[in-house]
DNA sequence: CGGTATCCGCTGCGATACTG
DNA sequence: CAGTATCGCAGCGGATACCG
């Protein structure tokens, strides 16, 4: 039995690379996205307070994750044409509907890093102390 | 209140670029990472297979990919010395508890390829008629 | 304030060729 | 079969400057 078909005979597959499906996942599977669905699941947020909260990104990353998430009907964009402008994004209905994987994904990475750091510092002495064999004890 | 602060104190926070469940999150946030672990979330499987089920994957990125997987404990590595030779790649415990998620993120982009498809088309209209205020009925 | 436009360095990734 | 090594290009993302 083959998982990607589930009840109702969903023909969507994202292991395919032409399937749509494999376009959503691409946009999905993004830090930047992951972190701003979790930034907005419970109000609307100011582009500035985006910025201030996503500690890293470059304006231009945000925008342009923003828009993504705009055209894909994730996130609502409301403009105020107010001196100084102001502009609020807000979580879609089918953005609310991914909140729990998204901030799902971003505390598991919470709460095992400590986990992945040590596994990383193991794996990494292993490559080493091949290429030591042994660190000469004299000379 | 601040969602950064569960029980027990959790100090990790991805939304800091010094925090380095960030970069656990930036290893989980890919599109090949998704699929490899839903691919390997039964049994183990071989790097052959694998590829030739992430359609559209290079070697060197499916290499990668589980290298990194594997660094980090998401997956274990099992090299048969036989003629030719076979590589089996499984989950760790550590993976199975991240399968949930990684196979959600893949299910909601099948389930919701369609919503997506549609608002891409309905935004990039309003674009184009934005472009071309009138589409000139007279010629 | 919240963009857009431009430049530009870096690396991500695919393609290809070769190895144990 | 399952890699590693190398090359070369495209695109991401940061920095800067300017606009409504």
């Amino acid at each position: 039995m083959d998982t990607t078909l589930e009840l109702g005979g969903l023909s969507a597959d994202a292991y395919l690379k032409s399937c749509a499906s494999r376009t959503v996942l691409n946009a999905l599977a993004d830090k930047w996205t992951c972190l701003l669905v979790d930034a907005l699941r419970h109000e609307p947020v100011r582009f500035g307070a985006l910025r201030r909260r996503l500690d890293g990104i470059s304006q231009k990353s945000l925008t342009q994750t923003l828009r993504t998430m705009e055209r894909d009907g994730i996130v609502i964009r409301t403009h105020y044409p107010t001196i100084p402008p102001r502009v609020e994004y807000e979580l879609s209905a089918l953005g609310h509907s991914v909140v729990t994987l998204m901030s799902g994904i971003k505390g598991w990475a919470e709460e095992h890093v400590d986990e992945i750091v040590t596994a990383r510092k193991r794996y990494d002495a292993c490559l080493d102390e091949e290429a030591q064999p042994v660190p000469s004890p004299l000379r």
